[in-house]
DNA sequence: CACCAAACGGAGACAGTCCCCGCTTACCGT
DNA sequence: ACGGTAAGCGGGGACTGTCTCCGTTTGGTG
């Protein structure tokens, strides 16, 4: 259903070209980098660019699907490896990680979190939703959770949270203890 | 120390005219309203709206200064009003709703929160930094709060717990509960 | 009422986005 | 091998926004 007919060969060279010096120049830039410099780059018109991906988040999706499914496989790792609610935490944790340190992803992960309907379709949302959940039901049956969440709330709040870790200018270390702070919860009594 | 000379009265009418205007685009449009187009609602060149604001952030901060002073005066009523810990809910609930439902007023927050010097010294993150170092330390004398947390890290997950309700299109109940939920903590067991 | 610093304003340099449409070229059938 | 054709290219250009520079205007004094 992908495919009518296969790439002409010039249309697969441009289309990878433009999917690693985007993946370098958001890098590099952060989510704002100039398309047209992309294009540039890459050695292709802008045109070419804007016919391939036709908006910005179609091609930030593209230059980080493969982290993205990394992380995706990694939620069944942890699974297997520790227990229910170590799982989640340490995949959230991760997650957390890439939304700050790589420049770009944050854009991307925030939309696949949002509400409405047209997020909801791209292939980072169903992945990251798909992981969660899993992870999710799994800690709330050993306990581990509470069980009147939602997988796609404690996604957000996560998101949230690697957010404030970031205004905080955060290190790994900020992130593992704002996550905790989430987990505990900030009523409870002192440490 | 903040006046040399009084300002021209030319001056000082174009710079309310500018705030005002500001205002009413920042909430039409959002952070990003066009700058040359808010000088040119409010009749004044575009080089007088940047002598007068150098930077979009200036320009924003001065336009809701008075909202962020009513948020500090209201910390000081909730106090007086409720216990430790109701006030520090109620006000932080209070500014979830302000970062949300009034555009262009998460910016302003969320740069008020940051680390780095530059934007510590804006009135904005003063005024705010002032309120919640009050009412955390007041919850936690009371045993309302966590002891081993600090002022603005409470400030910062706020902001972070305030996204992630924006980014569920929430209303003013998904605020509560994500809230709740930040308070409560995410690993106690169901309700 | 004349002077002059303070303040104005808008043209224009620059950067980015995105579309359009004439040209090129890879791929097929013969 | 080779020509026809549609898929694909690419960059010019319209548009929007930012921010600066500098000649002109104007409010407030002495």
């Amino acid at each position: 259903m992908t495919q009518g007919r296969p790439m002409r060969a010039d249309a697969r060279r441009n289309y990878e070209r433009l999917l690693k010096v985007a993946a370098e120049a958001f890098a590099e830039h952060g989510e704002n980098a100039s398309l047209d410099d992309i294009a540039k780059r890459a050695g292709v018109g802008s045109g070419t660019l804007y016919r391939h991906f036709p908006t910005r988040q179609a091609l930030l999706e593209a230059a980080y699907v493969d982290r993205i499914e990394a992380l995706g496989a990694r939620a069944d790792e942890l699974a297997k490896e520790l227990a229910p609610g170590e799982a989640l935490a340490e995949w959230l944790y991760e997650l957390a990680v890439g939304t700050i340190q790589v420049r770009g992803m944050k854009a991307l992960l925030g939309s696949a979190v949002t509400d409405g309907g047209a997020a909801a379709l791209t292939v980072c949302g169903a992945v990251v939703k798909g992981a969660v959940a899993r992870l999710v039901v799994a800690a709330q049956e050993a306990g581990a959770l509470r069980g009147d969440v939602e997988p796609i709330e404690v996604l957000r709040l996560a998101h949230g949270v690697a957010s404030a870790a970031e205004l905080a200018g955060a290190g790994e270390k900020e992130i593992r203890r704002y996550l905790s702070l989430l987990g505990e919860g900030l009523g409870a009594v002192g440490r």
